[in-house]
RNA sequence: GCCGGGGUGGCGGAAUUGGCAGACGCGCUGGACUCAAAAUCCAGUGGACUUCGGUUCGUGAGGGUUCGAGUCCCUCCCCCGGCACCA
């Protein structure tokens, strides 16, 4: 009897072996064949689940294979360790942040050195330490100086569940993307990042990024949000003030009959009438009052006031009246607008609900039409009408550039690029971040900290709930750097984005106290060769990473542009998830015969779901690793599914894999001695008789295209390779064993170390024990990755398909000599499908050379 | 509304980019082993028809191009994702 497939022993001896032969510990002098693969960090949360699992599994296989490739490979492991959850945790449980994240980065140290994932530890960093902060502080200071830092006041996202503000990024569907309350607008004192002095850069550059998913640059070009158009100026009557525009129409500026402006936008007030002060008052509040949701729902009916003044339509000298409307936002353009209702639909619902007149500037046959009848805006392509000097000129792209032209000349405005992003804000009003180092002084306002100051330490208080830096006087009573006056220190904390913005760039220097990173190091092995992570960060943090990166070349500290070459973005694991209208979430295993509840027996609602805690679908990878191993959660992991998709866990999935492992295992360890014995010779496809050649094709096509698959990330397929060779190598055996067939040893020991290193990535603790077993000592990661032999590729025949009209009919075996030749094939097909034919004549024959016959009749 | 990505057996998914649809795995069916079950192994497994040689239908629906379409073109339906009173 052969040994059984023991994986916990297996596992045991070489869980640590790996990390103990410093792999993955490259000597960062050394950059030639370098490359440097990413993980996207990970927050420290709980516990990790087997979904959680993709991302790491992914990268250990991908790096084990860059290894055997010859690369050295820089795959270093952080934690993006700030922020909101860890309050919250913390609060909940009476523990300090501080003490859950640094328990929880434990946890999954433990997790990793399980999974037998490698990384470089010595670059270990986690966010909230101050050797890390101090450097985010550093570089907030760089950015104040540079202009890239400021404050100003604004309506801002305020959510009043987590008591901070927010970035327009982390509002989703008008409620806080953490904790799901609605959010409100407040007007506050904010630090922002000026990522809009970058947005033309930040939008072109993604034609750059070849290798990044087509969907997530289309996300970053929806979210930059570019438009062409024009910014223009209305007098506004009896006022030394103008109303700027920005439109993306200016060629209807002759149809512009009224002007409308944001409630809160800063003319409002000025402008109001005496008599029509009380109602726009109210309507603003009302505005401010409204949740952001209700404001944006669609099909909502228009609102607004009258703010009893008028501008000046500059192209037609004509009196228009000035509006408030909730339509139009503060945060877009300049927070008005020029109302075209001709050729607007919005504008055109808010003119007939208020009675505003609506002038066409174009027609369809460029014969003037009369507003008052216009059943909906007109958005087609027509001539100029009630334009002046353009009437008759076809409303095109030529007529548009001849007007802004004109526009330009007379002094109504001119042509602009407008962006719908916005400038990044950064402040958050809650303890567990980085404190902004600046210091508000009475007679010299802000005053950054001084460097050699910095760090500016997160107060090591008893944590006490909800306590924001502003309640901790020891904290922000301070003296002014300048002036030696008593002063505030600046009671804000970072947005966590940006701790996660550059730290793979300090990974390089994790250890240097004394500057951010050695620009040498980053220069050398940046950008990021291989960055992988979820499609959740598609805009946020790949966006902010790009900003900074852009930010920190212009300060002269790197030479690149862009932070990540490849980019790619797995999918989530699901699960089935159940529901009891009385209970709760159910874990699945509790859940009884017939999808019933365990508490009362009612039918539970199923739902499938992103593992998470709340809907208690997780499931731990001890339980897989206790069961099977861990080389089977690994393998079934990457076997799912194309990695890219979201996928559901399957339990017999993870069975299937453990078979194919312990079929592998029983494989080789029945041949252990033969293998052994056999000569280490290289194998010539010309010298092998016809069962072994089929052997050693397959073989080879394998070793090709699991190659390609794992250059492209396709570990499904892979795997799948992988596994018919194993199934060949089962015929083989087989047919040796029922003596229709002689084994060649030497040929048998190549086929079996080749399929064990093909999956060695992915399974490296069957394949390393494996690689003993047969006899090696030396480890699979200092072996080279097969090579496909070319004369192993190519078959002595081919099967040519014969078809007949189309359809399969038959196939032939042909010398691939033959294979490619015309007329031969055609007479050997015709031969072939005579009888079928009868008496019907070909009509025409195709010949594809290699592929097929094809008979029409 | 705009912009993307999809739709292939009972299920997850393959298909060398226009050339044998359904690889690989799961599940299921039958058999072997077993007192029995599990595990394991072997065989089968898209539908319909079949004289067991085959025939025929089949990749969301309909049309088209082609000797040949899951793949290309047109029209439509459905699902998923992003953005959205963005001027």
């Amino acid at each position: 009897m052969t040994a059984p497939y023991d994986f916990k022993t297996i596992e045991n001896t070489w869980r640590d072996f790996w990390r103990e032969q410093k792999y993955i510990e490259p000597d960062l002098n050394d950059t030639q064949n370098k490359f440097y693969y990413l993980n996207m960090f990970p927050y420290p949360s709980g516990e990790m689940h087997v979904g959680h699992g993709r991302n790491w599994l992914i990268g250990d296989a991908y790096c084990r294979y860059l290894i055997m490739n010859g690369y050295k490979v820089l795959n270093p492991m952080g934690y993006d360790a700030f922020g909101l959850p860890a309050e919250n945790a913390a609060i909940d449980r009476g523990i300090h942040p501080k003490t859950w994240t640094y328990n929880n980065i434990e946890n999954f140290r433990k997790q990793f050195r399980q999974w037998g994932v490698v990384f470089d530890w010595r670059r270990e960093l986690a966010t909230c330490d101050p050797s890390y902060y101090k450097w985010n502080q550093w570089l907030f200071i760089q950015f104040y100086k540079r202009g890239l830092a400021y404050r100003k006041a604004q309506f801002v996202n305020w959510c009043p569940g987590c008591e901070t503000v927010l970035a327009n990024e982390q509002v989703v569907d008008g409620k806080c993307e953490r904790c799901n309350s609605v959010v409100s607008k407040k007007n506050l004192t904010q630090w922002f990042f000026k990522i809009t002095h970058y947005a033309e850069e930040l939008l072109n550059d993604l034609d750059k990024l070849e290798h990044w998913p087509e969907r997530v640059k289309l996300m970053q070009r929806n979210w930059i949000g570019r438009s062409e158009g024009a910014l223009l100026r209305f007098k506004v009557d009896g006022h030394d003030d103008v109303i700027e525009v920005f439109t993306t129409r200016p060629d209807t500026l002759y149809g512009a009959t009224f002007m409308v402006l944001a409630p809160e936008h800063p003319l409002v007030e000025k402008l109001t009438t005496e008599e029509r002060r009380k109602k726009v008052k109210t309507y603003v509040e009302m505005t401010l009052a409204e949740s952001e949701i209700k404001r944006q729902t669609l099909e909502r009916e228009k609102t607004g006031e009258f703010t009893g003044a008028y501008a000046i339509n500059p192209a037609t000298g004509k009196k228009i009246p000035i509006w408030i409307a909730d339509y139009v936002i503060l945060g877009y353009g300049t927070g008005a607008i020029m109302a075209v209702p001709g050729h607007d639909q919005r504008d055109f619902d808010f003119a007939r609900k208020f009675n505003l007149p609506v002038v066409p500037v174009i027609t369809k046959d460029g014969q003037p039409f009369d507003g008052a009848k216009m059943k909906e805006a007109f958005l087609h392509e027509g001539y100029m009408v009630n334009s002046g000097q353009f009437d008759g000129l076809p409303a095109d792209a030529t007529t548009f550039k001849k007007m802004v032209k004109y526009f330009e000349k007379e002094g109504y405005g001119k042509g602009e690029v407008n962006y719908r992003l916005r400038d990044w804000l950064i402040s958050r009003q809650r303890y567990w971040g980085t404190p902004i180092p600046m210091i508000h002084c009475e007679k010299c306002g802000i005053v950054p900290v001084p460097e050699n100051e910095l760090p500016v330490l997160l107060p090591e208080v008893e944590f006490l709930g909800k306590k924001g830096l502003a309640e901790i006087p020891s904290f922000y009573q301070t003296t002014c750097p300048q002036c030696q006056g008593s002063a505030r220190r600046d009671t804000d904390t970072m947005d966590t984005f940006v701790d996660s913005a550059w730290y793979f760039m300090r990974y390089l220097s994790a250890d240097d106290d004394t500057k951010i990173f050695d620009s040498k190091l980053v220069n050398a092995w940046l950008p990021v060769d291989q960055y992988v992570g979820g499609i959740e960060h598609a805009i946020l943090h790949l966006l902010y990473s790009r900003f900074v990166t852009k930010a920190l070349r212009d300060m002269g500290l790197i030479n690149f542009g862009e932070p990540f070459t490849r980019l790619f973005t797995q999918g989530m694991i699901t699960h089935v998830a159940y529901r009891c209208r009385q209970h709760g979430w159910i874990p699945p295993k509790e859940v009884k015969e017939g999808n019933r509840c365990p508490h009362d027996g009612r039918e539970l609602i199923t739902e499938l779901a992103k593992m998470s805690k709340s809907k208690k679908n997780t499931i731990a990878p001890t339980e897989i690793i206790e069961e099977f191993g861990t080389d089977t959660e690994r393998l079934y992991t990457l076997f799912m599914g194309p990695p890219e998709r979201e996928i559901e866990w399957s339990a017999e999935g993870v069975r299937g894999g453990f078979r194919f492992l312990n079929r592998v295992w029983t494989l080789v360890q029945n041949y252990r001695e033969v293998i052994k014995k056999a000569p280490a010779a290289e194998i010539k496809i010309a010298a092998l008789n016809k069962r072994d050649k089929q052997l050693w094709h397959v073989v080879n096509e394998k070793i090709r295209s699991v190659t390609e698959d794992f250059r492209t990330f396709h570990f499904n397929t892979t795997v799948a390779a992988v596994m018919e060779l194993s199934n060949e190598l089962g015929d083989y055996t087989t047919a040796c064993e029922q003596k229709q067939h002689e084994m060649n040893p030497a040929l048998f020991r190549r086929a079996v170390e080749n399929l064990i290193l093909m999956i060695s990535p992915i399974t490296p603790f069957i394949a390393e024990e494996l690689w003993r077993v047969i006899g090696h000592e030396k480890p699979i990661l200092e072996q080279r990755w097969p090579q496909p032999d070319p004369e192993a590729l190519e078959r002595d025949e081919k099967i040519i398909v014969i078809q007949v009209n189309g359809k399969l009919r038959d196939q032939m075996l042909v010398p691939t000599a033959l294979s490619e030749n015309r007329a031969e094939l055609e007479k050997m097909a015709l031969a072939k499908i005579a009888n079928r034919l009868e008496n019907k004549k070909p009509r025409k024959v195709i010949v594809v050379p290699g592929k097929l016959v094809n008979v029409v009749v």
